[in-house]
DNA sequence: AAGGCGGGGAC
DNA sequence: GTCCCAGCCTT
């Protein structure tokens, strides 16, 4: 460690004064619900501000307490997350609303160690639950944080390597406001999303600039060192949209426990190696007892963490109903509540372009 | 096309 | 402890 040439408490006053001016107005900001706070930091695991804010809303019209939330069905929960990604968040999410009201008679507990027991808490968000709804000091290393912290100190070793997260940790720790909790969490988080960015951080602009060894040595673009991943494999599927005479579609849902869990989606087939589109749609035919032509209506690319997915996607009229359908897993929706459907981002972008192509041959 | 992002669970 | 998994948005 370097002798002390970042003060804590002066990183700390600057980082405030900037805040009172320069945070942002968000949602979450208007309260100190427990359960307001908790569920923004959910939300915001893994996401951004920006994509999360719609989410949070209308989750909050929907189920407006830990209670209400708790009542839910895991179903209706998943309705409202449907096209956040990540769903093991939305169904710990239900899990943990429970046991808050079974475990903690409805309060959110402000301990670190008892939040951390909730699915879905982990050290940093337990942190942040503990200073922006109790304003009581709780260190937080989320990527904004990470970011910063790499930056201010200099850290060009990688910042997921576990000496290096312990010491990023230490950092944390030691700077934490104990006098204001509240704001010195949202300063710092508000000043990596805003100034201290991956790409092109505007330094010119930062209340820290004076303490950043990064700055000092012009080392910011390089900083938090990147480590270059693997290309992610390809995988591919073909999709059949089949439509009964009052252009009810046909979907299925998706086990619990896999990826995607609990989620909707049309029937699909995967393409193995060397197996041909032609001959995958066919077999799905097959599956479905469906025996009408197939009418191609085109191709939908998605992208998830650890492959890239190529759906080819394929329209089919049919008049007598497949027993298939009877299935608990399965069901006929008419196309206004098809909208509504938990469906997953992949097959969401295939709804659009089948709804897209049918406008265009309307024309 | 590539990078960024917290926590859970298996090992 | 260490790895592996997971979906979307931004650049």
């Amino acid at each position: 460690m370097s002798e002390c040439s970042c003060p804590a408490e002066d990183i700390s006053s600057r980082l405030l004064a900037w805040y009172r001016d320069a945070g942002r107005a968000l949602p979450w900001r208007n309260t100190r619900d427990p359960y307001c706070i908790w569920l923004s930091e959910i939300m915001l695991q893994q996401t951004t501000v920006e994509a999360v804010i719609p989410y949070y809303e209308r989750f909050l019209a929907n189920f407006s307490s830990v209670a209400a939330l708790a009542a839910a069905p895991l179903d209706s929960v998943l309705d409202l997350w449907a096209g956040l990604g990540y769903y093991s968040r939305a169904r710990n999410l239900h899990k943990a609303a429970r046991m808050v009201v079974e475990d903690f008679c409805g309060e959110f507990p402000a301990d670190l160690a008892e939040l951390q027991r909730l699915p879905g808490i982990g050290r940093s968000t337990a942190g942040a639950i503990r200073s922006i709804a109790f304003d009581l000091p709780g260190p937080i290393l989320d990527g904004n944080v990470r970011r910063v912290l790499c930056r201010l100190h200099a850290v060009t070793t990688d910042p997921r390597a576990s000496a290096t997260e312990k010491q990023l940790w230490q950092r944390a720790e030691s700077l934490t406001s104990v006098s204001r909790p509240h704001d010195y969490a949202q300063a710092i988080m508000d000043l990596g999303a805003t100034l201290c960015t991956p790409r092109q951080p505007r330094c010119p602009l930062c209340p820290l600039r004076a303490h950043c060894q990064a700055f000092a040595q012009s080392l910011q673009g390089d900083i938090p060192v990147r480590h270059k991943k693997p290309p992610v494999p390809k995988r591919a599927q073909v999709v059949l949209l089949l439509e009964d005479q009052r252009g009810a579609r046909l979907v299925r849902k998706r086990p619990y426990d896999g990826m995607l869990g609990g989620l909707w989606e049309f029937p699909a087939a995967p393409v193995e190696a060397g197996e041909t589109t032609t001959a995958v749609i066919s077999r799905l035919l097959a599956t479905l007892g469906v025996c009408s032509a197939p009418e191609p209506v085109g191709v939908v690319k998605h992208v998830y963490s650890h492959f890239a997915l190529t759906c080819t996607v394929f329209r089919c009229r049919v008049s007598l109903l497949p027993q298939v359908a009877k299935e608990e897993d399965r069901q006929w929706v008419p196309p206004t509540e098809l909208a509504a459907l938990a469906l997953h981002g992949a097959h969401q972008k295939v709804l659009k372009l089948v709804t897209e192509k049918t406008e265009k041959d309307k024309m």
